[in-house]
RNA sequence: GCCAGAGUGGUGGAAUGGUAUACACGAGGGACUUAAAAUCCCUUGCCUUCACGGGCUUACGGGUUCGAGUCCCGUCUCUGGUACCA
């Protein structure tokens, strides 16, 4: 034991953690007893078992562990199954969860879950052991070496670390000359002159992480100018929770967490008084951008020895009267996303070259596809500066580079008719295009990934708002979909709602641009539509269901364009209910509707009036057995016994009927009938 | 593995247990225009039928219910979080 104890020292633990092919381990000739069942364990030294993992002694599981099992194997240990879903133990250990347990004393015949709560329940019962919950907070460095930032209150005397005194606290930033690192590397606060702690001992020169302050602040904001503590009690009662936390995926697992941490902290201080620090979270969604790929590869031509000449290929062309080699030694091939590559196979485009998939800037792509032109830009912006072939499904486009004019010309496209090989190389043959002849699409290949300069694929803002206008882009953000979904972005889309926002416009200046909004008084439709807005957006932002709200605003505008609606009754509210989503177009119209003074975010929200919306005439759909088969229209004020007597006295169950008794009718008023038979 | 969330047209998505596919994009057709842009109209889940119509469909398999995208059970897949956890 001491040799082998001696042995492992000598072992770094990035060494044991490394080498998982030797097993090694020594038998103390001790025995544990089981506490549940009394039956002696054998206790085995083994170096695979790292320091970092438990506090004592580990229990090994040969059957559901590999490290376990391989150790087990080597010296010959039982290697007992303890679960009915284990599989190929003959081979290896197999970890599942799954299934009951065997060979196991009082939990046989449970699943993992209950045997875990059946195990607890007995050790406490026994009083040989208590259910801990262990929580772990997420690793991460808090110190940066950086200026800006809390100064962290440590000093270190004769290379000890040791806390600032309460009274010297807070400790200040030091005015330095530089935001830079010292000439010795150590962060800027080292730059400082004369910063001791008590004029003689080092301060700890790194700073603490934006989330430090951000993880408690908003208590302060409760309470800014209060001198003596962060917030007095009278305004953390007064205030108490956040209502709403809005923050993207970073966010929820570092300054949430922090947060959340902070908080608990100061509660066990007995200073706030809540059990969370913010009543609601939300995560929003990320928009991704939507990548474009394409697979490139490289050729030669010419170029001595087939091994010189990478991936063993030659491409000729053969016009009419000729055979063309294409003459540079080195060609880019660029192959279309839908073209199939098994690379290696003799006879196919494939074999030309092994490829690699490269992203193309989504400038140069356009419904997933690039045509010549673009395909020439793309070259112009790579800068290989080589001839190059763009193969598509039936063939491929030849281009060559021109070092006279650095350009790039489209030379034909070639109808691939043949592959062979020749000379212990693959050949390609192409027929040049006649006129007529079309080209496939060339495709690329679109994925959704992160926005991102390195995936060519960022959707700049800017651009969108030049073309479309910041409400237009506020809307469509708003629009996408739920909240908290990550989502592609997809710029085609945004179309709609600009056409909207043009539509809502023209219900306020019809003809030649001029504001045309009558007093005429609404009538019952125009109110229908309007109050039918005031109604669903006010569900809606209480759900933060944004997109359904847009969806709200089009259909208005569609039945309001229908009903030629100009009118100031129903206009004026209805851009009150916009101007949270888009603020700019109803600031502006509020002002021309003659509110020159004062913000539209100050009008009165307008009044959800139920009377509104009711109906005359409700129409039911009426099923049988539950399907659909026919419309009835009653009056709104119809009973379930009336709805249900007119349905049976009427040729609804001699047309659908089959012939068969009625054994219910259900109906629910306003809503729809179904019939049972 | 565990924890959480999700799976609906070509696409983004909608739907208090009550007419699934609203709204929008895309696509197709048409009007206006010298042309384009802009605008407007029609069609557009799938299968079947000349048509009228009929059948099927919310990842898959069951269940509860007069009625299920929605509730319950099971399976699969995807996404995120987490763990070299014995």
């Amino acid at each position: 034991m001491d040799e082998y104890i001696a042995a492992t020292k000598r072992r770094s633990e990035r060494d044991r953690m490394a080498d998982v092919k030797t097993v090694s381990g020594v038998f103390t000739g001790a025995y544990g007893l089981n506490p549940v069942n009394n039956e002696p364990v054998p206790i085995w030294l083994a170096d695979y078992v790292l320091a970092g993992y438990g506090t004592g002694a580990v229990m090994a599981v040969p059957s559901g562990d590999q490290r376990d099992y391989l150790f087990a194997k080597h010296f010959d240990l039982p290697i007992p199954a303890i679960s009915d879903a284990q599989k190929d133990l003959d081979q290896q250990a197999d970890p599942t969860k799954e299934g009951r347990y065997i060979n196991s004393g009082i939990v046989n015949g449970l699943s993992y879950k209950e045997a875990t709560a059946t195990l607890i329940a007995y050790l406490e019962d026994k009083g040989l052991g208590k259910g801990k919950v262990n929580f772990r907070l997420r690793d991460a460095i808090f110190g940066r070496q950086r200026y800006w930032g809390e100064p962290i209150p440590i000093y270190y005397k004769d290379g000890t670390a040791y806390g600032v005194a309460e009274a010297d606290l807070p400790l200040v930033l030091p005015e330095i000359d530089e935001y830079k690192p010292t000439e010795t590397g150590e962060p800027p606060l080292g730059r400082a002159k004369d910063w001791k702690y008590k004029g003689q001992y080092e301060f700890e020169l790194s700073t603490m992480p934006g989330w430090a302050g951000s993880s408690w602040y908003y208590l302060r904001y409760m309470d800014p100018h209060n001198a003596d503590r962060f917030v007095s009690e009278e305004a953390e009662q007064y205030w108490g929770q956040v209502d709403l936390y809005m923050g993207g995926a970073e966010h929820a697992t570092g300054h949430l967490l922090y947060s959340r941490f902070w908080y608990m902290f100061l509660k066990d201080l007995g200073l706030v008084t809540h059990s969370e620090p913010f009543q609601k979270l939300i995560n929003q969604g990320m928009i991704l951008g939507v990548s474009e790929k394409i697979k490139r590869g490289g050729i030669t031509t010419s170029g001595g020895t087939a091994a010189a000449s990478a991936n063993n290929a030659h491409v000729f062309t053969k016009g009419e009267y000729y055979r063309h080699v294409m003459s540079n030694d080195l060609i880019i091939v660029y192959t279309s996303a839908d073209v199939q590559v098994p690379i290696g196979e003799v006879g196919t485009i494939a074999s030309l070259a092994s490829t690699i998939e490269t992203h193309v800037p989504i400038q140069f792509t356009d419904n997933n596809t690039m045509n010549v032109s673009q395909m020439i830009d793309y070259m112009k912006w790579t800068k290989e500066e080589r001839h190059a072939l763009f193969v598509c499904e039936n063939g491929f486009h030849q281009f060559a580079f021109s070092s006279e004019d650095q350009g790039y010309h489209h030379l034909n496209f070639y109808t691939v008719t043949d592959h062979h090989n020749e000379h212990n190389r693959t050949v390609m043959l192409g027929e040049r295009s006649s006129e007529e002849a079309s080209p496939a699409l060339f495709k690329t290949r679109p994925e959704v990934e992160k926005m991102s300069k390195s995936k060519y694929n960022v959707v700049n803002p800017d651009v969108l708002i030049d073309k479309f206008g910041a409400d237009a882009l506020r809307l469509y953000e708003m629009f996408l979909g739920p909240l908290e979904q990550f989502k592609p972005w997809n710029t085609n889309g945004i179309s709609g709602v600009a056409t909207f926002l043009k539509k809502f416009w023209r219900l306020f200046h019809p003809e030649d641009g001029a504001l045309a909004v009558t007093d005429e008084p609404a009538s019952p439709a125009e109110l229908k539509a309007l109050h039918r807005v005031i109604q669903k957006v006010a569900q809606d932002i209480e759900k933060f269901s944004f997109n359904t709200s847009v969806s709200t605003f089009m259909i208005a505008v569609n039945e309001l364009t229908a009903l030629g609606t100009h009118k100031r009754a129903i206009l004026e509210p209805l851009v009150i209910l916009l101007s949270p989503f888009a603020p700019h177009l109803a600031e502006e119209l509020w002002e021309e509707l003659g509110h020159a003074s004062g913000s539209i975010s100050q009008a009165a929200y307008p009044e959800f009036r139920e009377e509104y919306l009711v109906e005359a005439n409700v129409t039911y759909p009426v099923a049988l057995n539950g399907k659909v088969r026919d419309q009835r229209q009653f009056a709104a004020t119809a009973t379930a016994a009336e709805i249900e007597t007119a349905i049976l006295e009427s040729d609804f169950l001699s047309r659908f009927g089959e012939g068969k008794a009625v054994k219910k009718v259900v109906v629910v008023p306003g809503r729809m009938v179904n019939v049972v038979v």
